[in-house]
DNA sequence: TCTGGGGTCCTAGGACCC
DNA sequence: TCTGGGGTCCTAGGACCC
């Protein structure tokens, strides 16, 4: 039988879930902040009225925000991924199957059955999710994610719509292709876009009608695949559980400019230490191990400079004592005394699952042990949710920490940090 | 008038997503 | 002075092989 996919996006999320803990934010400008306070990433409506785009960096519209007393908050990533983990567990009881697609996105997959009303069936999942989590939320029905994607766009911009748009019909789809823009299509970015306008192909239907011999020529298969899904044929699938990692990035952009190769290295040592952690949370081991540093690379006046070293473990591991070792040593070959360094990054590449990991004869690690010391660390750090426990390496005063100058409490998962009600 | 042909693997870079 | 972080996939080109 053939099914259809739903999208459920949470609208402007993070700053969603600022609002339902300081209400008086309701219809006011908002935005969220990136790391170190750097980018926009989130805006609620009346924000982006002002002009504020996606990711433009602060002190770019520092006097717009000033102007209109838009509120700000830093990033507060364990609430929203709290608040998301919440909105998943009430979407799962709506379908039998679900794609968890971003922390603010998942795909159901239903049976396209005549006899049931799309709309008030994404409506009830509307209320739901309000009423249990406080988040707004929009729904776009389709035969295809990529009309799904479209349609969950055109319910949250369009309010005759009531956040829930069901695009089964052929009759909406012409004219929600028609109204489309192609730069607004799932699969299309900026580049592609322009190259399809030159080409004369503004809307999603001149681009459903497109000649495919010339789509694939010039856009390859995906592009092909985004016409064929535009067209109503599915080539992507619901994925319900996700594929195994390829590499797992740990990389912050510092708080201040690092000049000494100590701040550098225990910047990059917790980093490491991040990277093993997610490594272990997720049953992998890594054969590879890839440390880069960079300067700022937008400056104009000072030496501009990235680089990176690579390391091969004689075994696949998941030993944060050897991935700190490793790193400390890319490191002092990376380092130049004459850059002020922005930012480092730690990537573990050639994932396996850990059990998978082939023991070398002459070990000279006791990997028995080092198993028991990695689960107790991390049970500990999990369990007692303030990371009492770090490494020497990390360092203790960590002057190079990104700046959250205005961060939210984390309501839902610190006792110290509830809401409190007067 | 004209360089042989075809396969595989790896890597860097580009484009995209949230 | 101030510009995030973490991913995936595809393609083209080079190296290498027979």
């Amino acid at each position: 039988m053939k099914s259809l996919f739903v999208l459920i996006d949470c609208n402007n999320f993070y700053v969603s879930c600022e609002r339902v803990f300081n209400p008086r934010l309701e219809n006011k400008p908002a935005v969220v902040l990136s790391n170190n306070d750097g980018c926009v990433v989130a805006r609620s409506n009346e924000a982006k009225a002002l002009g504020i785009g996606m990711g433009v960096p602060v002190f770019q519209v520092e006097e717009t925000l000033r102007k209109h007393h838009v509120a700000i908050y830093s990033s507060n990533y364990t609430l929203y991924a709290d608040m998301s983990a919440r909105v998943m567990r009430i979407l799962a009881e709506f379908a039998p199957e679900m794609e968890v697609y971003s922390i603010d996105e998942a795909f159901l997959s239903l049976p396209a059955l005549p006899e049931r009303d799309l709309v008030d069936y994404g409506q009830q999942i509307r209320q739901q999710v309000k009423q249990w989590t406080g988040l707004p939320v929009s729904v776009g029905i389709a035969s295809t994610k990529t009309l799904a994607k479209m349609a969950n766009h055109i319910a949250k911009k369009s309010p005759k719509t009531h956040g829930v748009l069901d695009l089964t019909s052929s009759a909406y789809q012409q004219k929600a292709l028609s109204i489309t823009e192609v730069s607004k299509i799932w699969g299309v970015g900026s580049k592609t876009a322009r190259k399809l306008n030159r080409a004369g192909i503004d809307t999603a239907l001149d681009l459903r009608e497109a000649n495919e011999q010339w789509i694939r020529q010039k856009f390859g298969v995906n592009g092909v695949r985004t016409v064929y899904e535009l067209r109503g044929e599915s080539c992507y699938a619901l994925e319900e559980s996700p594929p195994a990692k390829k590499g797992i990035t740990v990389s912050r952009s510092f708080g201040h400019r690092v000049q000494s190769l100590k701040e550098l290295q225990e910047a990059t040592a917790a980093y490491a230490a991040r990277a093993g952690e997610k490594l272990r949370s997720q049953g992998l081991s890594a054969a590879g191990m890839t440390v880069f540093v960079m300067t700022n690379l937008f400056s104009e006046r000072e030496p501009r400079y990235y680089n990176a070293r690579s390391i091969q473990f004689p075994t696949a591991t998941n030993d944060t004592p050897e991935f700190i070792r490793s790193a400390l040593q890319a490191i002092e070959l990376l380092y130049r005394p004459d850059c002020r360094f922005k930012k480092s990054g730690v990537m573990l590449t050639d994932l396996i699952p850990a059990e998978k990991a082939q023991r070398t004869f002459f070990d000279p690690i006791n990997r028995e042990k080092s198993q028991r010391l990695m689960k107790t660390l991390d049970s500990l750090n999990l369990r007692l949710s303030l990371n009492p426990l770090r490494w020497a390496a990390e360092g203790i005063d960590q002057p190079w920490r990104a700046k959250f100058n205005q961060r939210s409490l984390r309501y839902t998962t610190r006792w110290d940090e509830l809401l409190e009600v007067s």
